[in-house]
DNA sequence: TCATCATGCCGAT
DNA sequence: TCGGCCTGATGAT
C-alpha cells in the first residue's frame, strides 16, 4: 500500500523492467495527454523513489513524478519480473485493489497468470480498464497507472526541487548517521505532538498512518508528546527504527512491525494480516503487551492508535 | 443501490 | 480545522 515501502518497490520494478527501453506513453483518460504526449517515445533512464514519491527519469531529462496519494495504484501486465525471493511477479500495487486477480491480504495482488495457469488468456497489452491516468508501456511490458493524487511531466531543475522539498528517506541518504542528527533536530524543535511530526514528509519522508503508530509504539512513545518534549537520542532512535522498517517494508512488501516474532510466526504474520501490528487497526483489542485496550483518537484528521499505558 | 471507508495531501478559512 | 479530490471494495439496505 501507498507508504514509502510501496513506492521504493514500485521504482524497483519500474528499474527491472522498464529502465534503458523506449516507452510508449499514452494517457487513456484524457487527464494527462499533455505529459504523455512529451513523453511518448522516450527511454526511461532511471527510476528512483523519495518518500512517497516516483520520479521517472526520461531521455531529454524530462522527469514524470508520481504520488499515488491514498486510492491510487500501479497495475502491470505482461513480462513482469518477480520482486519478492520465492514468490510470483505482482499484478497491482498501490492502494488496495483487486481486479483480475486471486484473493491476497494486502495492497500487492499477484498475477491471475500466477496462479498456476499461462495468463495466455490475458491478452498483451490488455485493453485499459476503467478509467487510466496513464500508461507506459515497452514492447513487452505495461505499467497502467490509476487514481494517482500527482502525475506531472516536470523539468530536472523542478523535479529537484520537488525532491529538495521532502524530508530525510532512509533508503536514499548516503550518510545516515548525519540524516538521523538532522531528523532529531527537525523532530525536537518543534511544540507540534510528535505523532503529527511523523507524517511530515518534510521531516521523514516516507511514513504513513500505519508505519507512525507502529513506531510510535515500539518506542513507547505517547503521540501527543510535543516534539520539543521529546529526547534528542528518542527522535534519534525514531529515525533508526524508520531505517530497520523501510527496509524490511521495502524486502518484504508487507508492513509487519512485530519484533517479538520468531521466524515462525514472523512467517505466519507475512500472509495474515491481523498478526502484522502492535496498535494499528487494532481499537478496542487487548494490547499485545499489557492487555489495555487500545484507543483511536483523531490527530489531525486521521486515525491514530496507541495504547494508552505502555505509551506514555 | 447506497453509504462508508481507506496506508494522502492541499488549499481555503 | 475543514472540505475537497483521487477510486474501488465492502457491507448494509
Amino acid at each position: 500500500m501507498p507508504e514509502g515501502h510501496t513506492v521504493h518497490r514500485v521504482a524497483r520494478q519500474f528499474r527491472r523492467d522498464f529502465v534503458g527501453r523506449p516507452l510508449a506513453v499514452s494517457s487513456p483518460q484524457g487527464r494527462f495527454a499533455q505529459g504523455a504526449a512529451l513523453l511518448d517515445g522516450r527511454r526511461l533512464t532511471g527510476s528512483r523513489a523519495v518518500g512517497k514519491q516516483l520520479f521517472l527519469d526520461f531521455d531529454g531529462g524530462l522527469v514524470l513524478r508520481v504520488h499515488l496519494g491514498l486510492y491510487g495504484a500501479w497495475d502491470l501486465f505482461g513480462q513482469i519480473s518477480p520482486l519478492t525471493e520465492g514468490m510470483a511477479a505482482l499484478g497491482s500495487m498501490g492502494a488496495p485493489r483487486l481486479r483480475r486477480a486471486g484473493r491476497m491480504g494486502g495492497g500487492e495482488r499477484e498475477r491471475a497468470a500466477a496462479d498456476g495457469g499461462s495468463g495466455a488468456d490475458e491478452p498483451f497489452p490488455p485493453p485499459p480498464v476503467g478509467q487510466g491516468r496513464g500508461r507506459l508501456a515497452t514492447d513487452a511490458s505495461v505499467a497502467d497507472l490509476r487514481g494517482p493524487t500527482a502525475c506531472e511531466v516536470l523539468d530536472p531543475e523542478s523535479a529537484a526541487a520537488a525532491v529538495a522539498r521532502l524530508g530525510l528517506d532512509p533508503a536514499t541518504e548516503e550518510d545516515l548517521d548525519a540524516a538521523g542528527a538532522e531528523v532529531a533536530r527537525r523532530l525536537t524543535r518543534r511544540a507540534v505532538p510528535i505523532g503529527q511530526l511523523l507524517m511530515d514528509q518534510s521531516v521523514m519522508a516516507g511514513i504513513g498512518n500505519i508505519y507512525r503508530a507502529e513506531m510510535l509504539f515500539r518506542a513507547r512513545l505517547d503521540p501527543w508528546t510535543p516534539g520539543r518534549q521529546v529526547p534528542v537520542e528518542v527522535a534519534r532512535g525514531l529515525w533508526d527504527d524508520w531505517a530497520v522498517l523501510l527496509a524490511d517494508g521495502i524486502r518484504t512488501g508487507v508492513i509487519l512491525t512485530r519484533e517479538d516474532l520468531d521466524e515462525a510466526g514472523r512467517a505466519r504474520a507475512l500472509g495474515d494480516r491481523s498478526e502484522q501490528h502492535w496498535v494499528y487497526g487494532r481499537a478496542g483489542l487487548p494490547c499485545r503487551v499489557c492487555g489495555t485496550p487500545v484507543v483511536v483518537e483523531d490527530m489531525a484528521g486521521r486515525k491514530l492508535y496507541r495504547c494508552p499505558a505502555c505509551q506514555r
